[in-house]
RNA sequence: GUGGGUAUAGCGCAGUUGGUUAGCGCGCCAGAUUGUGGCUCUGGAGGCCAAGGGUUCGAAUCCCUUUAUCCACCCCA
């Protein structure tokens, strides 16, 4: 147990450290383009703000949060999504009170109890970004423009943008109404979970995959068709925008987010099996729902790191590879250990993947473990050299060596 | 929370209808004459067979419990 780490957590070294390292710089570049700010926010909050933010009914703070009393009394929840600790962290330090929009990324650890399966961890990762201040869809288009481009530049060709409209809150008022009606009439063949979702959430049903309330969805009134004449007018302007400047995109009318902040437009972008990698949209009531004193619109995404990797692999592409070692200086002799490592020293500050022995090996050992760990160049440095200030440095590659000075080591690498 | 599969060395796996010192491949370490890798050969280390209990003369193998893991549902990234 000792040794163990906890269920649905993962040890991040070697292969998969490297890949994720990559994919973060991927993102932190892009940001810059677009001129976004990273943000840190604490990887605990007060358990309300997902309470208000993330939306009681949803499964994710019914039945998903870490939530516990600290010392003091608090109720504290590690974060089970990063949204809400962004949009409490803008209200907090005033960052409304600058000239908007504010746009934010960040990434983060996000924490949710549930039954670990494939690409689902109790501990995730998330790169998101936010943009708060704006009501046009282009922010939307911005959102989904960096999104191809990340994609893109990770080399993944399956993923596919899906988008929908579920209106604001006086639309959903109207649409559940006529949504509950339907159900009402076909509510004999509907499953379990789907009887409970009438009175919880109907709109979850739409996304049901049991055969029979799929037979029964098709058939469903859409949120679409009854979006007030904002929210419409919102929606076709952000389908004009992507159609002008060659986005391509899918219309998919089974898009029901989980999460009680979003409001008119959602999107997802998913793999050739339907697989959701990343999801957002816009969420207009949120930081009002979170501080009443502000009424500011906002639209944002999370995508799952652990989705990119296992996305990386499915398709089988391969990202930049971990630099090689330049040099690998082995030690022969206690006498030469100084000097030898002088010069790791001096070729480190130089810029150079530099590697030696620590392990006491043979001379041979230490060739060995210069071809194990990919080296460029290999020498050893024993009494000789440092009398002669001279040594052999061999190309590992071709295995052709040649002497040279100590002092000019760097112009053969 | 529900359902199914799996658990044997660091990793990937064998292990016959229960039978005594649990194997293989890769990896790791060391050698194959003097201070030089890759290929080959030889040797070595490393296992409470997930944990606990039971059946039996005898259990990695059969039964029960627990835990973990993988996959699926719910839900989401």
């Amino acid at each position: 147990m000792i040794t163990q780490r906890p269920k649905g957590t993962q040890d991040w070294y070697g292969e998969n450290m490297h890949k994720r390292t990559i994919i973060e710089e991927i993102a932190r570049k892009i940001c810059k383009v677009y001129n976004i700010k990273e943000i840190i926010t604490p990887v605990f909050e007060h358990t309300i703000l997902f309470q208000r933010g993330v939306g009681e009914t949803t499964d994710v703070v019914q039945k998903e949060m870490y939530t516990f009393e600290d010392k003091g009394n608090r109720s504290i929840t590690l974060k089970p999504e990063g949204t809400a600790g962004a949009v409490r962290a803008y209200l907090e330090n005033s960052l409304y009170a600058e000239s908007q929009p504010t746009k934010l990324f960040y990434i983060t650890q996000a924490f949710r109890y549930e039954n670990p399966q494939s690409g689902r961890l109790r501990q995730h990762h998330q790169f998101g970004v936010e943009f708060l201040g704006s009501h046009s869809p282009l922010a939307e288009v911005e959102l989904i423009t960096l999104l191809n481009e990340f994609i893109k530049e990770l080399g993944l060709k399956g993923a596919k943008l899906h988008i929908n409209s579920i209106g604001c809150k006086e639309c959903r008022k109207v649409y559940n109404e006529a949504l509950l009606s339907y159900l009402k009439q076909h509510e004999d063949h509907l499953c379990g979970t789907c009887k409970e979702r009438m009175t919880k959430n109907p709109l979850r049903v739409i996304d049901c995959k049991v055969p029979a309330c799929k037979e029964i969805v098709k058939d469903a009134p859409r949120t679409v068709e009854y979006l007030d004449d904002e929210c419409k007018d919102h929606f076709e302007e952000l389908q004009k925008l992507l159609k002008e400047l060659d986005i391509q995109f899918e219309i998919d009318t089974g898009i029901v987010r989980g999460l009680d902040y979003y409001t008119k437009t959602v999107f997802e972008f998913v793999n050739a099996e339907g697989f959701t990698l990343c999801g957002g949209g816009r969420y207009d009531n949120l930081v009002h729902e979170i501080d009443e004193k502000h009424d500011i619109p906002a639209v944002g995404f999370g995508f799952g790191i652990e989705r990119i990797i296992n996305e990386l692999e499915a398709e089988g592409v391969e990202l930049a590879k971990e630099p090689n070692v330049d040099l690998y200086i082995g030690i022969l002799g206690q006498e030469a250990k100084a000097a030898a490592y002088r010069l790791v020293r001096k070729l480190r500050s130089e810029g150079l993947i530099v590697e030696t022995d620590f392990m006491d090996r043979s001379v041979k050992a230490q060739m060995k473990y210069a071809n194990k760990i990919s080296a460029r160049y290999s020498m050893i440095i024993g009494a000789n050299e440092v009398a002669n200030n001279t040594a052999n440095i061999k190309n590992m590659t071709t295995g052709e060596q040649q002497e040279v000075a100590l002092d000019k080591v760097l112009e053969v690498l």
